[in-house]
DNA sequence: TCCATAGTTCATATGTTGCGAACTATTGAA
DNA sequence: TTCAATAGTTCGCAACATATGAACTATGGA
């Protein structure tokens, strides 16, 4: 088993964090990450708003996080201990996560809305 | 040839807009629009700090951007006239893309500070 | 030593990207 | 009108990237 790779924060680039974080699976994970003051293990997400992830997609996630240089994995026992690593990129990129954690919020919010407004229409129709 | 494609507002997405300033050229091609007040052609481009590119590929990261949403894309005559669509973008995600735009500049102005570091260590080296 | 659990790696099928060649659209001149 | 020039687009294919089941590795406990 190759040792993980950890980017140092100079080598990480804007390039590798918006790639990681333009799929929906990377962000919610990231986001989960970035929002809580303790790590989360990979299989904590095994499952993700009601999508199942198959384990070795999940891996590959976790190392794209980690390569990108969003996230920090150390072994802990037969388990990962992932954490996120905001406080270093909002060093050197000041506002970037935060902006983009925000504009996946909005979108979501917004989703949801039209989902609402969506089912709403259904029910006044049929009744 | 088929009508080009631009996203209604609520349209795009988070995903969208970082898949498409996750690749340098295009980050490079967003910013010199959204950094000028007039459009810019799509052979303005041909050529991208000391690098050509091909302009079937130029044709490409345009089609990605504009699909995206960042961009708007108006035939004007035998050219394309080239618009960013930041104000718009900035309305439905705050400070998204002068987050993502400032994170590029960052990296640049870095990556030219390393460059003449080690330049100047060539040139003790050697002296 | 054996098993269970958590993750990683491999193989491969499927999807995406880059680019030369061929094409389309528009303008202007003959 | 026809022809050539210019600006972009589309096609086709090779190279690269991604998703996932199957096989594997690492760790801890019985």
């Amino acid at each position: 088993m190759r040792p993980l790779i950890h980017p140092s924060i100079e080598d990480i680039t804007v390039e590798g964090i918006l790639h990681a974080l333009s799929d929906p699976v990377r962000a919610a994970i990231y986001a989960e990450l970035a929002g809580s003051d303790y790590g989360h293990t990979c299989s904590n997400f095994l499952q993700i708003s009601d999508r199942a992830i198959p384990k070795s997609t999940l891996s590959q996630h976790f190392r794209v996080l980690r390569e990108a240089g969003l996230i920090r994995s150390e072994r802990q026992g037969v388990e990962m201990n992932n954490t996120s690593r905001c406080a270093e990129i909002e060093q050197r990129f000041p506002s970037l996560i935060a902006a983009v954690m925000n504009a996946h919020r909005v979108q979501f919010a917004d989703r949801a809305r039209a989902a609402k407004r969506k089912q709403s229409a259904r029910k006044t129709t049929a009744g």
